[in-house]
RNA sequence: UGCCCGAUAGUGUAAUGGUAGCACAACGGAUUCUGACUCCGUUUGUCUAGGUUCGAGUCCUAGUCGGGCAGCCA
């Protein structure tokens, strides 16, 4: 079960594993023999839900880990208790799991519940550490940030006593002020020079609670000139008299990103801590912490990677809270979001995300990747994921004419022709059957090869049909098409060879059921809508259809875990929220790729 | 106008001083009991200017364009 060459990851394409320079960093420490154990994380904070760029990330840091053998933590990055939920911390552990499921979870690291960092000695040197185990074993669950905060107010404590850091007094403002401006050096805080004594009694008194909110924080003395504004003596805690949702009410000063994150990640042994570019300013303080502590293990590394963005979507926070609490979609886990609940709810498998995870791949340069790559990826797993149905979500009637009220011709239907050995189903054909109307034309256009007055059409595994006569009611609406069935045409039959261009999907009237059919399209209606001044205005109206559907009765029985293909139509999925035995439900996933639909510019 | 990062077909990415390749998209064709899948073919590319070198997408210099950085957010 070697990971190395490991393709499993993309099921029925035999594609190596992927290569970036993030995983030629790796591999050249691998070489050298740098560490033991490859160990990288993925480190959300708990505000909000996972979407599809996260999911490049997911991809990057467990196929680092499975591809060597390694681990992955999930880590919640939780040092902000105004702004984090325990509702997050289970919607992330879900999203994670879901999306990493058959392909990594043997290299999800989780610790056990309620441990925080162990006191260790490495090399004769007093040490904190927290150590892994395999997701699975009962009792475990994800890391914390907030599980070292006292580990985390030791290392504060060291960096006081060497001088590195400082107790400040001056208000937020006053800090915005002295940090001075990108092209201008800050000023020293007047703060900056009391003695480590005095430093250690007033970073006690702020965690015992005796300062209001704001009125101190403690902060690295490093260099107020530096051309790097990280490095002019940023922030490492600040007073925060809020309760947390996992450390409870223990704390009132917590500590920041740039100080918890490299500890955290040294703490729980990280070798490669990978993260988007919008922190490459920070590595340099990111080092400077570790480097500035006494810490006897080997230390972690930040490397940084470009996010992914997909044209037609929205990925930022902000902008996915506007469409749900501004009624665009109907949750975080609507289907037409590209967050990763909405995406298992459309039925998109969590296969195909991993495979546009390794199609993008990794680089420093910010692009934007064509839906249609997407897309792609989705339909290249459903095309020999998905059984095939047959459905018609916008019935015309057909009446048979030479078969009799009560007659059922037998039928086998293929489930899936792109299985190595194809299995079948019966379906029934009767006197009265639905067909799509797009499938029918009275006046068809140039090169339609579908039914026509007059014509012959195939229905699909049963027999050729001829279309004698239309039937109008008074306003000219087409009511039903009367045909006649040639049934030397039926498969197995001596004329099952006859050919005739068009070959289309129906389901029997008097045996088939009734399905509520929601057809999804993309959120937006321009490639960039982030890019616009109000990206909300580009909204596609036409996201969402509902159909009232016909689909043959063996789609009862779906579940929302079935991917369905409807012959000629997409993929769908039983919805998981409101799809119920007595009242189906199913999303369209994506269409079929239509290669027709173009030059005929749309509906005929 | 301080610092950092980046730029290769329409899009995304490979080439680590030695024939610019792949995927998606587009277009054309074959096949087809899914106008799907599959197969074959075609179009389109190294930001600019200098330099180093037998040889530069790759190294150097300058420029252009794009992105990021001045939360007690992450």
């Amino acid at each position: 079960m070697s990971a190395e060459n490991s393709s499993a990851n993309v099921p029925g394409a035999a594609t190596p594993a992927p290569s970036d320079f993030v995983r030629d960093i790796v591999a050249r420490d691998v070489a050298e023999g740098r560490y033991q154990r490859i160990i990288t994380r993925f480190p959300p904070e708990p505000n909000g839900y996972l979407h599809i760029g996260h999911a490049k990330s997911i991809c990057l840091n467990f196929g680092i880990a499975r591809e060597n053998q390694g681990i992955c933590h999930l880590r919640f990055d939780d040092t902000n208790p105004a702004k984090e939920d325990i509702e997050y911390v289970e919607s992330i552990t879900q999203d994670v799991n879901w999306l990493i499921a058959g392909w990594a979870d043997q290299c999800l690291g989780y610790k056990m519940k309620g441990t925080g960092p162990a006191t260790v000695t490495t090399g004769g040197k007093p040490d904190f550490t927290i150590a892994s185990v395999p997701a699975t074993t009962p009792g475990s669950e994800a890391f914390f940030a907030s599980d070292y905060f006292e580990a985390l107010y030791a290392y504060a404590v060291q960096l006081i006593q060497r001088g590195k850091a400082y107790v400040c007094d001056l208000t937020p403002e006053e800090t915005d002020a002295y940090r001075g401006a990108p092209d201008k050096p800050g000023r020293n805080s007047p703060f900056r020079e009391r003695s480590i004594t005095e430093n250690l009694d007033l970073f006690a008194r702020m965690r015992a609670g005796e300062f209001p909110n704001g009125a101190r924080s403690l902060r690295a003395k490093i260099d107020m000139a530096s051309p790097n504004v990280w490095l002019r003596d940023p922030l490492l805690y600040r007073i925060r008299h809020t309760a947390h949702h996992h450390a409870g009410d223990k704390w009132c000063i917590y500590p920041l990103y740039d100080f918890a994150h490299c500890l955290s990640d040294y703490l729980e042994g990280i070798t490669h801590s990978v993260c988007t570019l919008e922190f490459t300013e920070h590595r340099p303080l990111y080092d400077w912490i570790l480097e500035s502590l006494d810490l006897p293990r080997s230390l972690p590394h930040q490397y940084e990677f470009a996010k992914l963005n997909i044209s037609y979507m929205v990925f930022s926070k902000r902008r996915l809270l506007q469409l749900v609490d501004e009624g665009y979609v109907q949750g975080w886990d609507d289907p037409r979001l590209p967050t990763l609940s909405g995406a298992r709810r459309r039925g998109i498998p969590a296969s195909a995300i991993r495979r546009l995870a390794a199609l993008v791949g990794v680089t420093k340069y910010e692009s934007v990747t064509d839906i249609a790559l997407f897309e792609h990826a989705i339909r290249e797993e459903l095309n020999s994921l998905a059984a095939r149905r047959l459905a018609v979500l916008r019935p015309i009637k057909v009446i048979l004419t030479n078969l009799s009220a009560g007659e059922v011709i037998p039928c086998e239907a293929t489930n899936n022709p792109q299985d190595e050995t194809p299995s079948t189903r019966p379906v029934a054909l009767t006197r009265e059957v639905f067909i799509e109307s797009d499938d029918f034309a009275e006046v068809p256009p140039p090169k339609y090869f579908r039914l026509k007055p007059g014509g012959e059409v195939r229905l699909k595994y049963a027999c050729i049909i001829k279309c004698d006569e239309v039937v109008k009611d008074a306003s000219g609406r087409i009511t039903e098409l009367r045909c006649t069935a040639d049934l030397s045409t039926r498969s197995g039959a001596p004329n099952a060879d006859r050919k005739v261009k068009g070959t289309i999907h129906w389901v029997s009237a008097s045996n088939c059921i009734d399905a509520e059919v929601r057809l999804y399209d993309r959120l937006f209606k321009v490639a960039e809508p982030a890019a616009t001044d109000d990206f909300r205005q580009h909204v596609n109206p036409q996201s969402l259809e509902v159909v009232n559907a016909k689909l043959e009765s063996s789609l009862a029985a779906a579940t929302s875990r079935d991917y369905f293909q409807f012959e000629r139509l997409g993929y769908f999925v039983a919805d998981a929220k409101d799809s119920s035995p007595s009242r189906l439900v199913f999303n369209r996933t994506l269409t079929l790729k239509d290669t027709w639909a173009k030059p005929a510019g749309g509906k005929a």
